[in-house]
DNA sequence: ATACAGCTTGGAGTTAACTCCAAGTCAAGA
DNA sequence: TCTTGACTTGGAGTTAACTCCAAGCTGTAT
């Protein structure tokens, strides 16, 4: 699989791509005899993995360091799983916050669409309680 | 209230609280005689807002626009709206990336948690299926 | 064989959102 | 009054994560 096709079916650009390999957030990638990328099924689980993380939030640090001690074998399956562990923490904490803002948003938002059908507009306080 | 108080209560530096208002994240505080800001409750409702917000990833600029409108008055309601549904839509958006990960990393914790029990280490591939 | 689009690398540049700094002002205690 | 610690401003510096670039190689179509 070139790196065009990934790029295509995974809406990441080759730039990306190329950066998450050189610094190592994704296993080195095969090339073929004249040095072009390609990308096996596993590369591409190591992509999909890479993209979900990062969509979270996961620190470019962490992966690195994951696929660190992956290549290290058998022996780092506990700090693999603390590691897990700890960037779930992380992305729970994160998600709780987001849905807190979303609280909030609604709450504006009700607010908003409240006065825009009454014509009353009857505060002009930031206010939100939980 | 001072600038150290609404830090200690809410967990933010001075230069940040700073900056936001240097860039219009807050409407401008009001200052002693002395020059020195003195938070009103609003102003600190106003900084617990930008804090939120931001905690969701809700850019800068959104919320400079946001306070730019609001100082317009009345007129711009539907605008105000407007923008807290996109934000709304934004951050809907990114907490659904959230949870996606959060399974995903409890995927594969249980798996390092099963292979960590039964010392069976029976894979060595990326594998997540939803 | 010759275009020419697309790939390669190492390294430099960009962006958002802070974060720090220097130089100066202010205010409470000895 | 003097010291001392916190505050002020405008502007420069930092950080993470890309993103772009130049110079050169590849490989399919004419």
């Amino acid at each position: 699989m070139t790196i065009k096709e990934v790029c295509e079916t995974h809406d990441i650009t080759p730039d990306t791509l190329r950066y998450y390999e050189r610094v190592g957030v994704i296993p080195t990638v095969n090339r073929t005899k004249g040095g072009i990328r390609d990308y096996s099924e596993e590369d591409v689980k190591w992509v999909e993995n890479a993209i979900c993380m990062r969509n979270a939030g996961v620190p470019v640090e962490m992966l690195i360091e994951y696929v660190k001690l992956f290549q290290e074998g058998d022996a780092t399956l506990m700090a693999r799983r603390d590691l897990l562990a700890e960037a779930r923490e992380d992305v729970q904490a994160q998600l709780d916050k987001f849905q807190a803002t979303l609280d909030r948003l609604n709450y504006k938002i009700s607010r908003y669409e409240e006065a825009l059908r009454t014509g009353v507009l009857s505060w002009n306080e930031e206010t939100y309680k939980k």
